[in-house]
DNA sequence: TTGAAAGCGCTACCAC
DNA sequence: GTGGTAGCGCTTTCAA
């Protein structure tokens, strides 16, 4: 039905060989290469991507896992993953791995049954597939590239983002702007949250303030969770959460009680996204560099990909986005 | 290196042939079936999904095509989609097209390459490619489905929302109570933004009341842009728009202004995404059923492939999800 | 139920 | 520079 290379050969009068060098950018007489472009114009013939697949072992397809897109964060990096890649011929799979480790297991053997050139895992959950021998065996022949993290296998890249110093580093901003009453706000207890809730309680200790974590599970911040945690704050002056989404439900609930966030109370929240802006006060966060990070994670397994570069750890750090919250 | 349907054939004591049928659920006895179970186990052996693929021409892999993959409604489609799929064994290509006709039509060649068995299109805005015939050509042997739209090709599925009727109901929800000075803001002019619109003149002059539109293109309104909006707003008792964010955004103006929303002035979103639980007043938003309408189009992608079905039309009524702002 | 062999559409090697 | 040909790892006839 499509045409193929056979089909291209025979009416420009030459082997599949030559049509293939063609296809491939080889040396080729000009005369012979015009012939060649005429009929593949003509019938608007592309390559079987599948077949040169076969033959490579290369379908230049990378897969991305994340925990689940519908969350601004993940999203972002797909989108900067494919911003960078796609120009590059490279096809993005995406894969919502909800934080399962067993659904993301099925997704790896499904991306490697599709022979991908590498695979990109977002945020450090994925630290968790070290306790898998059977599946690093599985993976342990492509490159891989982890945003904090890293895999006990042959050819894996990793760019960090010192989470735990951005929020250090915010804690000891209110601090320095003589907040003393500073509250932290875990989502989830994962590894990444954790190591978060850490940079808090170790800029409290050094100052020697007693640091205070409440935690919670509903990134959109129900009333009740925040006006729970509300409830607990009523002697606080600054909240500061892992979450932008969290520290915006915050500000609601502050303001609907009568507080003037940014003079009564700080809050401070992490990635610095776009949705901060949705809140008033806007909102002061993190920036974890989303969009560097994920460029970076993706530069660095097209260059394992394609040069066989050796794998690389590469820091970045975060910045405060002061805007009007803290 | 990686084991094959040889390796274990041999080891099997069978041929490929048989092997090929065992992996393909076939009848094999169940004695030589045993044998093959137990080297496939020892290998962890995966069939070449790529092998397969050159002879079925089926890669068991799709792809959906969406503007911008950061907006939480096309992340919302992606994310169901691909929960729908994946465990029916497709891998999921997103394909971020921002938009612009030529990025998507050079995303289109690059999944076509790769046989993709199906493509889902996002958002009315795909129907611009009726305008181009080659491209047309190109998809018009696989199966298609579009949300808000149709293309000229032989298997083209499609699943409508009725946006319009969604906000004309939105507005007279406003009229019956009461409302008479409505304003809508539109964010962007392409067809699916101007359709919803036509749905707000539409209840407007009904009622004998006169419509207004604003136009803006920044969907997180930074205060500039809403504050202009406001600024010619102040005779205003109502405001609808065509996206959550942008409601959010408004809401964020008016409290800033002092006015008091769902009581001086209502406020109305698109979309009903958890966003509008992230401001106060709680958002009143046209629920336009992304989770409905993302499955039902990624189920009639699968039939069409599948079983050959013919390509259907369904239609998707939305729901008026009434919280706080109106 | 099983095995042999052709073929899917390419690339890459070899000889010319 | 070009053409012939052997695979890549599967599925699918066709015979047995």
């Amino acid at each position: 039905m499509a045409v193929n290379i056979y089909d291209i050969a025979r009416e420009a009068g030459t082997s599949i060989s030559t049509v293939s060098r063609f296809l491939n950018n080889k040396n080729v007489r000009p005369d012979t290469k015009k012939r060649i472009e005429e009929v593949i114009a003509k019938y608007g013939f592309k390559p079987n991507a599948i077949a040169k697949g076969l033959v490579t072992k290369s379908m230049k397809t990378i897969a991305v896992m994340i925990v689940d897109i519908r969350l601004p964060h993940y999203s972002d990096a797909a989108f900067f993953i494919d911003k960078e890649l796609s120009p590059l011929g490279y096809r993005v799979i995406v894969c919502n791995t909800s934080g399962d480790i067993s659904a993301s297991i099925k997704y790896i053997d499904s991306v490697l049954e599709l022979n991908v050139d590498g695979i990109i895992f977002i945020g450090s959950i994925f630290n968790e597939l070290n306790r898998y021998p059977d599946v690093l065996a599985k993976i342990k022949n492509i490159p891989v590239v982890l945003t904090n993290g890293r895999l006990a296998v042959n050819r894996c890249g990793a760019v960090y983002v010192d989470d735990q110093n951005g929020i250090y580093e915010a804690t000891k901003y209110l601090i320095n702007k003589g907040r003393t009453r500073i509250k932290y706000i875990q989502y989830n207890s994962n590894s990444s949250a954790s190591n978060k809730a850490t940079g808090y309680v170790r800029a409290m200790k050094e100052r020697g303030l007693s640091p205070q974590i409440y935690f919670t599970n509903d990134i959109f911040g129900g009333y009740e969770q925040t006006e729970r945690i509300l409830f607990d704050c009523r002697d606080v002056d600054g909240i500061i959460s892992g979450e932008d989404l969290i520290s915006i439900g915050v500000i609601r609930a502050l303001n609907k009680e009568g507080f003037k966030v940014g003079t009564d109370v700080d809050v401070v929240g992490f990635n610095a996204s776009e949705y901060g802006e949705l809140c008033s006060p806007s909102l002061t966060s993190v920036d974890n560099k989303i969009e560097l990070s994920s460029k970076m994670a993706a530069q660095m397994l097209k260059e394992m990909i394609e040069s066989n570069k050796d794998a690389r750890v590469e820091e970045i750090k975060t910045d405060l986005s002061i805007k009007e919250s803290a």
